[in-house]
DNA sequence: CTTGACCTTCCAGTAACGGGAACCTTTACT
DNA sequence: AGTAAAGGTTCCCGTTACTGGAAGGTCAAG
C-alpha cells in the first residue's frame, strides 16, 4: 500500500504517517521507485495510534501503549496505569480551566461592556482592585 | 530596575521577559554595562502580563489586552469581547476534555488491571470491538 | 584579587505536526 | 510519443511560549 491507501484507511493525514515514521512508530519496505510500500500491520499500527492521539494520548504514552500492545503476555494492569495516568492529567487540566473560566467569567459579567472606557477586567489585570492577594 | 527586580516584582522569570521584550512587550532602557533598565511602567505591564496569561489569555490576545489596557478612551465593549472570546475556548476545551475523559473513563472501569494480557483499552485501541461507529 | 551573584547574547529544544518548495513517478488520455 | 494530473519523495521553516545552557562581561563583598 501506498501512503495515500493508509493514510485514507487510518484517517491519519500522509504528513502525520511520515512523521511516525521519523520518529520510529513504523518502518514501511521501499519500493525501487523510493515510495513507501506499507504492509498490514503497518495499517494496523497507524489506526491505533490514530485512536488513541484522538483519546489525547501524548506520544510519548502511545509509545508506552504501543509496545504493551504488541507485547502478547503484557498485564493489564500495565495498560490500565497509562490510562489511569492519562485520565488524572486530564482532571486536572479540565480543574484547572474550570477555575480559569470561573474567575473570567466573573470579571466578564461585572464588564458593562458599552462605549466607556472603564472596564473591570482591566482593573484585574492591572491590579488595581487588589482582591486577588495582594 | 534591573531584570532581577522586575522579575521578582512581576513573578516573571528573567528569561520570559527577555522574551517579552523581543516580541516587543516592553522596551526597557539600557545602562552603559549593557543591563537592562526598567522603569516603573514596564513593571506594570509585566505584571499585566503576567496577570492575563495566568488566566490563559495567548499572547496574540494580551497584545490586543495591553493594547486596549493603554488606550484611555477605548471601549469597555472591546475589552469584554476579548474576553469573552477566550472564555468561549475555555469552554470548548473543557467540553472536548470531559467528552475524553468520559470515554476513556469507560475503558478504564472496563479493565480489571490484574496481570492478564486480556485488555479492553488496548482492544478500543486496535479498533477490535468496533462500537464506535466502524 | 578572587569568589559568586547577576547580567548579556545566542543557539537549541520542546509537542506534534502543517505548509510549501523543488523534484520524481505513475497513470490516463490524446 | 507527448502531456497533464495525481501522487510520491526529501527538506526546511513556522507554529506556542517559553526553557535550558553555553560563553562571557559586570558588579559587590571580603
Amino acid at each position: 500500500m501506498n501512503i495515500g491507501d493508509v493514510a485514507e484507511a487510518s484517517g491519519l493525514p500522509a504528513k502525520t504517517i511520515r512523521y511516525y515514521e521519523d520518529i520510529g512508530f513504523v518502518r514501511p519496505a521501499r519500493g525501487r521507485n523510493g515510495y513507501r510500500d506499507f504492509g498490514e500491520n503497518d495499517l494496523h499500527k497507524l489506526a491505533f495510534l490514530a485512536r488513541a492521539r484522538s483519546l489525547g494520548f501524548s506520544i510519548h504514552d502511545c509509545r508506552a501503549l504501543l509496545s504493551l500492545y504488541e507485547d502478547r503476555g503484557r498485564a493489564s494492569s500495565d495498560v490500565k496505569a497509562v490510562a489511569e495516568h492519562h485520565l488524572r492529567r486530564i482532571d486536572a487540566k479540565i480543574a484547572e480551566l474550570g477555575g480559569l473560566r470561573d474567575t473570567l467569567a466573573r470579571l466578564v459579567a461585572r464588564c458593562h461592556g458599552d462605549d466607556r472606557p472603564d472596564c473591570p477586567i482591566l482593573d484585574d489585570l492591572a491590579g488595581s482592585s487588589r482582591r486577588r492577594g495582594g
